[in-house]
Formats: C-alpha cells, sequence, structure tokens
DNA sequence: ATAATAAAAGATTAATTTATCCTTTATTAA
DNA sequence: TTAATAAAGGATAAATTAATCTTTTATTAT
C-alpha cells in the first residue's frame, strides 16, 4: 500500500510525537532504534520530511528533531511528502484518462474505497493521543 | 496500490474475458497493442497467470490464451497470483506482530478500509459483464 | 577558540521491479 | 514432413527503490 519509505515516515512521526508529549527533542539515532529501522535511510526520511515542513531540525549537541509547531500534522500529510499523490489520485489501472465520465473497468469499484482512505488519511491527526500509546517497533 | 506488473494482469485478464465473449481465442501480440502495455514484459504475466491456473495457453498457430474454464474468477485471483497477499493481509506499516490483540497504531484506522478492499476483489469477477464492456487501454 | 555532537548533503552500493532479447518447444496448416 | 506460428524459458539490461558510507555544515558546551 504504503512505500517501505513511507511506512519508516509514518512510524518516525508518531515516535516523534510520543516525545513531544514529554517534551523531549529527538535524534535519528533514537529514534531509528525505537522504530528499527536502518539509521542513515531514516535520516534521508526525515530531510524529506523536514523538506516538507512536517519537521523542524536542530544541529550540534542537544539537537534532532520536533514536529512542526501549530500545525495540524496529519497522515495524509506524510503520504503526500513520501509518496506523492498517485495512490491518491491516479487510476488504479494506471490509466492516464480514467475519471467518472471515460471509467475503466473497475473505476466505480474502487472509487469508494479510495475516497474512504482518502478520509482516514485526513482524519487522522498525527498528535492524536490513541495513535501515540501504542507499540511502533 | 498495485504493482505495475498486476495493473497489467489486470487489463490483460478484462481483455481475454471481452475476447472470449465473442469466442475468440488472443495472443501476446494481440492483447499488450490492446491495452498498450510491453509485449515481451506482458507475456512473462501471461505465464505467471497460466502456472496460476487462471488462463489455459495453447502454442503455435491458431494458438493463444482462454480463460480457465468452468472457473469463478475474481481479482482476488489475479492479485493474489502477481502481487501475493502482502497488500491483503500484511501490517500497513510492515509491522511482524501487527494484530487485532497487539494493534500498531494505525491497525483500527485502516483495518476497515482493507476488509472493504477485500470484500471488493472478492466479489468481483472478471466475466461481469459491466467490466468488460469499459475502456482499457 | 576548540572539541564534540548531530543533521545535511552528496556519492555510492544493493535489491527489487520493470522491461527486453534470444533460444527452445509445441502445434498447425500447407 | 516441413515451414510458419506462437508460447515457454532463460539470460540480460534498465529503472526504481532501499540502504549505506563519507564529507560538510551548524551548534553547543567546555
Amino acid at each position: 500500500m504504503f512505500s517501505r519509505a513511507c511506512e519508516y515516515a509514518i512510524k518516525i512521526m508518531i515516535y516523534i510525537a510520543v516525545n513531544e508529549q514529554e517534551g523531549r527533542r529527538t535524534g535519528v539515532k533514537e529514534i531509528s532504534g525505537a522504530i528499527n529501522s536502518p539509521e542513515a535511510f531514516s535520516a534521508k526520511i526525515l530531510q524529506q520530511l523536514v523538506k516538507s515542513k512536517l519537521l523542524i531540525s536542530y544541529k550540534g549537541p542537544t539537537g534532532g528533531f520536533e514536529l512542526a509547531p501549530n500545525e495540524q500534522i496529519k497522515l495524509v500529510d506524510i503520504v503526500k511528502a513520501i509518496d506523492g499523490n498517485k495512490l491518491l489520485e491516479s487510476c488504479v489501472l494506471g490509466l492516464e484518462n480514467c475519471s467518472a465520465k471515460n471509467p475503466c473497468p473497475v473505476h466505480f469499484k474502487f472509487i469508494e474505497i479510495r475516497d474512504r482512505l482518502k478520509e482516514t488519511l485526513l482524519s487522522t491527526e498525527i498528535r492524536d493521543p490513541q495513535l501515540i500509546t501504542k507499540g511502533i517497533d
């Protein structure tokens, strides 16, 4: 469903949110240890999340990452930042001109699944207390 | 959502179903031309579909492919044959031990989307007249 | 100021997926 | 029975994704 990088990204964001609750800034090494992801690869993903303004980074000792403040960060923002919007917008059969007016054979079978997916990604906020309690490794 | 190969596979199966309606056996060249897929790659996918018993192949002149007879072929069969059941069974965050009893942070957010997807794949039959009318290229 | 720390950046490698090419095998029709 | 046809099989190449390694830049605390 999501790329490996995107799976890591979601876990990363949730883990940083957990630490935010406790007022702690989080570094790459701690994150990759906690979510069991390769450190250097995680660092690349963190860079993308910073460029996408979902995180703020700090260098040097005491450095690390924090969630972008005063922002509602939703799952959909993470997915778009890492995987783009192919999953959310493109035809499941990869047809260029598929639409309600010119539907592919399975268009109407999948449109509601996709809408349901979008709705879930849009309504799930990364600071949701429900999210930040459960296992992530 | 699906791999490129799986997108091709679904289009291939629908196209063969269209021809079955007209009593025509279909060859790789015609198929790849009709659905706009690379011929040699399509041939590999066709081989997999034959190995998975979803198609029957015939060599030589007048050769080609037919749907496996007397079988209800569902979308889920195609997806499983090409992409396996990762999409249908694995945790969206890739966690090995994710389950209702030991849920990942997004488990319950996605479980119903997945169930909806499974239901659609299970209930969509490749010979459904609704499927085999619409554009596929 | 300087040493230590940690992220950023860039280059490279590995693995997987997508795609092509070439040879072999089976089948049909002349 | 032979030539043409079409799928099967195997090897290879290209592209994308995943992952690693090394150097640079910024920041903090001593």
